[in-house]
DNA sequence: CGGCCTGTTTCCAA
DNA sequence: CTTGGAAACAGGCC
């Protein structure tokens, strides 16, 4: 699930749900999915959540002191609401009970996510190496980031470090409106095609935002709408959609209507 | 049983 | 320093 939508829906719904209300317990059901001292994260009992962030991929959770629990979802990870009379979700790694009888859980499936206590965002992102978030880079700062690299197009697209927030499927739906193949060096690609996959970014990344990360809603001429098990045919061309490999990732693309620059 | 998966990190090679 | 490949993490689904 997690991409830069996802995880914006998530704050949402955290945001909707969690706020301003006393933590009573913080149960740790798999240590494994937390970093640092499972200690730091039990000491939020007695406080509440006061207000969240988010830069990529990443959830900032705001408190009444001076620490910022974060929240990475992996691959499979997502946040749970009820009541505590109804039974705990399967997978639920992390328990925050509130006085109010709700309870909030960070679920992760495969495990791949992780949480903790930072002392600030900007210290989190600068001991990951985050790039600025997709959808607060500037034109410029994109163009910039990507000038000269010899990547391919969709692995600096990936990258976290150039911006934050951009997964696979959004990766490969960029590409596709962009008309770019994604195995094209990015060096390759000239100022005015770099543009272009700028706007078609954040075309991308707010519209799965507006439809609340539900793929299925997408447009119907983006090709990532159907997931990734049935074969689907482009919307431009009929022609079927290929599915390669680039940079370890699977890979979604019309070998007719994207180019090779 | 084998292959695959919306992510990241780490190690290694070129 | 840059790039890319493979493995590892864990659990399910087809």
């Amino acid at each position: 699930m997690p991409e830069l939508p996802e995880v914006e829906i998530f704050r949402q719904y955290f945001t909707e749900t969690s706020l301003n209300q006393s933590i009573l317990e913080v149960e740790i059901n798999h240590p494994k999915v937390v970093r640092g001292h499972e200690e730091i994260l039990k000491k939020l009992a007695g406080d509440q959540f006061t207000g969240a962030k988010r830069w990529g991929k990443t959830m900032f959770i705001e408190t009444g002191h001076n620490h910022i629990l974060f929240m990475h979802f992996g691959m499979t990870g997502n946040l749970n609401y009820y009541h505590s009379t109804v039974e705990s979700p399967k997978y639920a790694r992390v328990i925050f009970s509130f006085e109010s009888g709700f309870k909030l859980a960070y679920v992760s499936k495969r495990m791949f996510g992780r949480l903790g206590v930072t002392k600030s965002i900007a210290d989190y992102a600068k001991e990951k190496s985050l790039g600025k978030d997709a959808l607060e880079i500037t034109e410029s700062e994109f163009t910039d980031a990507l000038a000269g690299k010899n990547k391919n197009i969709k692995a600096a697209l990936l990258d976290q470090q150039v911006t934050a927030g951009v997964g696979n499927w959004i990766a490969d739906e960029i590409l596709y409106q962009s008309g770019i193949y994604p195995t094209t060096r990015t060096r390759d690609l000239n100022r005015q095609q770099l543009i272009t996959t700028y706007k078609k970014m954040q075309e991308v990344v707010k519209s799965a935002i507006a439809i609340d990360a539900v793929r299925e809603e997408l447009p119907a001429h983006y090709i990532t709408r159907y997931g990734r098990k049935t074969s689907i045919s482009c919307p431009g061309c009929s022609n079927t959609i290929e599915r390669t490999e680039v940079g370890g990732r699977g890979t979604y693309a019309c070998g007719k209507c994207q180019q090779i620059y």
